[in-house]
Order: structure tokens, then C-alpha cells, then sequence
DNA sequence: ATTATAACTTAACAGTGTTAAGTTAACACT
DNA sequence: AGTGTTAACTTAACACTGTTAAGTTATAAT
């Protein structure tokens, strides 16, 4: 006799809708003009509604960073597709992730910064396996590169795994500090040429992965950095 | 026959109180969790009474930038007085940089992060001299890495500034991603033992700024990195 | 005692996330 | 056709935010 509730698809494309609103404001108005109430108006319905379909403004957010994960992986995949060689698919991908950073930069900085809540915040919470979702969609991105660094070194085992890990981080690490400071405009606060800075910085890198390719290659041994 | 002023001694010091009070809230709750009214109801007064000594809360988090940068200053030159050699006073003052970062990470997150306009943003407004003051504060500590840099080359002239100054943002660069990726805490979701990893990479900056000295020791000419 | 005014408060506005309670409309069953 | 159930939505409110206009109070010099 009741009547019926909407179909599982139905429900997945209203809360599409509320985050398809959500990116548009973030992407017109900054992250910081982002409110449940604009996004409902916008919609054409009220504040309460969007509650209905997701718990909180952070689920919304979570939500949010998951898209981002997926267009940073996916950006990933294309831009390194057409190429063979682990030289060259890891150059355009660490390419790709600055540009991702920079083009992006309000998700990005919903992605990585620090006052959105991380996966191991949510343990325990209604939001566990939403989040839970957002870390494994993440962690595709960061495995990208651990594949193909993981190609470099003919050697198996626990103590490359760990030599892998530590080189994939520390570039990743490297990369975030050029893309949150330019997107902080701090060295547009310093230096006059910002955009030719983080082309020479990006360049220095690739390098850098190049020359360890180089060492394997010519038969070392797996090294301690 | 009007009321005597307080004094400017008097109103800096209320200022003072207000800023002391901002950053015992920004360390007992966080700083999202500072509010105008908090600060005012600590100090026995109401919220509007605030806007008698700062215009805003812009203007606030702007003095409180300003403390921090002062921090940081004084804790690089705490760290590096006791040392001569150019290689002594880097080392310990990365590692002071990276220290600082972890400690006051509420702090450094306002320096340095998105949110929160920089100079260039205040340029024409009321605030643009006071926000001149806090780009001068940052840019002594930013001075202090940069004059030890200096001090490897013999050489001198503009070649020289711009080589020491892509060396030095590079450098805070590297360091700023490790801060702000362990601060985000996303280290702690892919790593069990972040210390370890931070110690690595910073001991690993370190050898790199000492393989610059080394070369330009050798008698190599300016190089581009 | 009067008066100017510095320092402060009250009250309000427009905004935020969020929740309890009430409305409306569609469906299945009698 | 009428009725009860309930999904989807709205109204109204709470507690909070930054900020401002207007009103109060206490102090000092005349």
C-alpha cells in the first residue's frame, strides 16, 4: 500500500545530480562558496532535500574527492597510453599529475590538504566504506607509479617493495610541495616566472627517475637511497 | 574635555592579548575552531569589542601569519647560532624547518596554505602595509637559506641570485610536500612508519644541498641544475 | 556640573550546517 | 471509491559564524 520508493538507479542519478551542482559551484565560485543551501537552490529544492540523499556536507565532500581521484586516474591512463616505454609513460604521467594539481586546484586541494578528514578518521563511523572507496580509488593513482618504477628493478621481495614505496612517496611528496605552494600563489610571492620554475622543477625530476632506471640498468644492485 | 585615549603601548598591548588568546584557541581546538566571539568571550568581552583593535578577521589571521613567520625566524637562527661551517647551519636549519612544520602545523598551515590571501592580494587595500610586513617577516627566513647558499659560490652577479634562488624555493619545495603531505596525514594512510620516512628524506635533502657544495668546492663553475 | 568622546555593549543581518516535525502525493488493499 | 501507509519533500527552528549600526557608560577637561 505505500507508496514506492525510488529505484537504487533513480536514487545514484539525484545523488549525481547533487554532486554534478556541488563541482559546478566549486568550479564557478571556489571551494569556499560551496553550501548545501546553493547547491539545493540550484537543483530547485530546499536545503533538507540534499540531506536525504547524502548524511552530511562531509559525505558530500568525501564524494567530491572520489571524483577527483577518478579524473586524476583517468587522466593518468590517457596521457600514458600511447606510449611504451616506462621512461616515457612515467614522464607524461608526472606531467599530467602537476597539471591535474594545477588546473584542478580546488579539488586538488580537497584531495590532499589537510582539513578534510582521511580514510583512517572515518574507521569505525557510518562513512567507513564510503571512505574507505575514496582511499582505494586514490591509491590507483599512486600504484600508476609504483608499476612502473616496480619495472626498473629485475630483483623480487619485501626489500624492493619497500625501495618502491619509499621512491613513489617521495616523488609524490616532491610534487605536491610545487604544486600546493604555486597554488598558494606563494611563488608568485618570491619569482617572477612562476610557470617556467615548475617546468624546470618537473623537468629535474623526471630526470631524476631517469637516472635511477639508469643505475638498474646497468646492473646495480638494489640501493638504499 | 574628551576621555584621554589609551595609549598606542596600551592598544598594542590589548592587540597583543587578542593575538595570544587567537593562538591558545588555534592550539587547544584547532583553527577551524577559532571564532571571533571565542577569542572576545576568553577575554570577557563581546565580539564586537574585537573589531576595535583589528578591522577583521582577515587582519587577524594575518597577525597571526606574522607570529608564526617570527617563530620560524627565530627558531632558524636558535637552531644555527651555535654552528660556523655553512654546512652545519643548513643542516640543522632544515631540520628545524621540517620540525617547525610538524609542531605548529595549525600555524604553518596558515602560512603557507591555500586559503589565505598573500600579499599581492592586499595590494591597494587598507590592509596592504600590514600584509607587507608579514611578506617581509616570511621572506627573512627565506633569506637565511638563501644567504648560506650563496656563500658555496665565488662567482657573483645575477646569474648567481637566480641560481641561489631557484636552489632555495627548490628546496622549500621539497620540504613544504613533506610537511604538508604528513600534516594532510595521506603519509599515514600509505606508510606504517611516517618518522622513519621523514627522517630518510630529510637526511636525504640535507646530502643534496652538501653535493652542490662539494661541486662548487671542486672549482665547477655555476651550473643549471 | 557640563560636555565630548573613548571603549564598550546590544541588537540585528545574512549567512552556515543540521534536525524535528509537518505536509503532500502516490500507491496497494479493501 | 475510499483509506491507510509511507516516500519525498518543506517548514521552522537551533546554534553557530563574521560583521555592522546604534545605543550606553564611564572618564576626563572645562
Amino acid at each position: 500500500m505505500p507508496k514506492a520508493p525510488m529505484t537504487h538507479e533513480e536514487v545514484e542519478q539525484t545523488r549525481g545530480q547533487i554532486l554534478d551542482t556541488a563541482l559546478d559551484i566549486i568550479i564557478e565560485e571556489g571551494f569556499n562558496n560551496l553550501s548545501i543551501r546553493k547547491i539545493a537552490a540550484r537543483l530547485g529544492v530546499t536545503a533538507t532535500t540534499i540531506y536525504n540523499y547524502y548524511a552530511n556536507k562531509d559525505e558530500l565532500n568525501l564524494m567530491i574527492r572520489v571524483r577527483g581521484f577518478e579524473t586524476l586516474h583517468n587522466l593518468l591512463l590517457e596521457r600514458s597510453a600511447p606510449f611504451e616505454t616506462a621512461e616515457d609513460r612515467l614522464s607524461v604521467m608526472i606531467r599530467a599529475y602537476v597539471e591535474f594539481g594545477l588546473t584542478y586546484s580546488s579539488y586538488y586541494d580537497l584531495m590532499f590538504n589537510l582539513h578534510t578528514p582521511k580514510y583512517l578518521d572515518y574507521v569505525g563511523t557510518d562513512m567507513e566504506t564510503t571512505a574507505f572507496n575514496e582511499k582505494q580509488t586514490a591509491l590507483q593513482c599512486l600504484a600508476l607509479f609504483a608499476e612502473l618504477i616496480s619495472s626498473y628493478i629485475k630483483e623480487e621481495g619485501k626489500v624492493k617493495d619497500q625501495f618502491v614505496l619509499y621512491q613513489v612517496v617521495r616523488f609524490w611528496s616532491d610534487l605536491h610541495g610545487l604544486v600546493t605552494l604555486s597554488n598558494s600563489r606563494l611563488f608568485h610571492e618570491v619569482m617572477d616566472d612562476v610557470d617556467a620554475f615548475i617546468d624546470r622543477r618537473t623537468s629535474g625530476l623526471i630526470e631524476e627517475v631517469m637516472k635511477f632506471k639508469e643505475r638498474f640498468d646497468d646492473g646495480e644492485k638494489l640501493f638504499w637511497p
